[in-house]
DNA sequence: ATAATAAAGGATAAATTTGTCCGAATATAA
DNA sequence: TTATATTCGGACAAATTTATCCTTTATTAT
């Protein structure tokens, strides 16, 4: 669905939101332990998210990456997948055709919009602040 | 949502379905033209397909590929997706964690099982005889 | 039988995604 | 001001996916 640059994108901001909910800042190597993920390749990841805006950063000593409190609950899913693996899941045909629309639709295109649709509604209406509220009671993980 | 090897081996059983219903065999060069994949490439995916007795093929002069008119309905794109792409859309975990389930979830299990199951249901209850009646009547496209 | 045709299969190459390394830039604290 | 901690950014490496090429095998038609 998502590449693992997605995945781990998400992972991070969901456990810097848990986080940032208790104002606190973390830092590239505490992520990396939290999610399970390679510390370098999470570095990049995390740049991205940063330049898009969807999480800070800070550099230098007690520096880290956070995200501002107010923001928890306007950060959607959509957000980081859209700032990691662009709008293909939104626009993209489900047989890999690049002219497929409405007016010349692909044999699945009608099957797929349904499941499309669920898809964007998920992740429009999903944020990290209800998505780090399982983490904190341990009722979700984020690793294995 | 899937491979390259799986987006071109449902576009081409659509094609062999399609031709199958006028008992007519194809050859894969004649598969690869009609849906615009690389040839080369296109005939690994049918070997699988094959294999999977998806599909069947003939060798030598006037051989090719083509369905039993009989199976047209009861190939599901499920079956295809898992010849291919095998069962990660089924089992795998949204965030790429190996360990999630209803015990042990990941932040976005819930949101993503109610994906997961629209997905595999619109799999396994659309056929390739629907997919391919469209392409006759010029209502789908198979191509760019 | 023989030649021609078409898929099967193995080896290899190209492209993309995933992942690492290291020096530069920046901020903090002593 | 200096040493240290931390992110940033570029170059590189490994792994995976996508794609090609070429020889072998099976089948058909002559």
């Amino acid at each position: 669905m998502f590449s693992k640059a997605c995945e781990y994108g998400i992972r991070a901001s969901i456990y810097i939101a848990g986080q940032s909910h208790k104002d606190k800042r973390v830092s590239l190597k505490d992520i990396a332990k939290e999610i399970g993920s390679p510390e370098a390749f999470t570095a990049k990841i995390l740049q991205q998210l940063s330049k898009n805006n969807i999480i800070d950063s800070v550099k230098g000593p007690s520096g880290g990456f956070q995200i501002e409190q107010k923001k928890l609950h306007k950060v959607k899913l959509s957000h980081i997948v859209l700032a990691i693996d662009g709008d293909s899941i939104y626009k993209g045909c489900g047989l890999g055709l690049k002219e497929c629309s409405e007016k010349v639709p692909c044999p699945v295109h009608n099957q797929f919009k349904v499941i499309r649709n669920s898809i964007i509604t998920m992740l429009e209406s999903t944020n990290l602040s209800d998505l780090s509220s399982g983490l904190k009671d341990g009722s979700t993980f984020l690793k294995m």
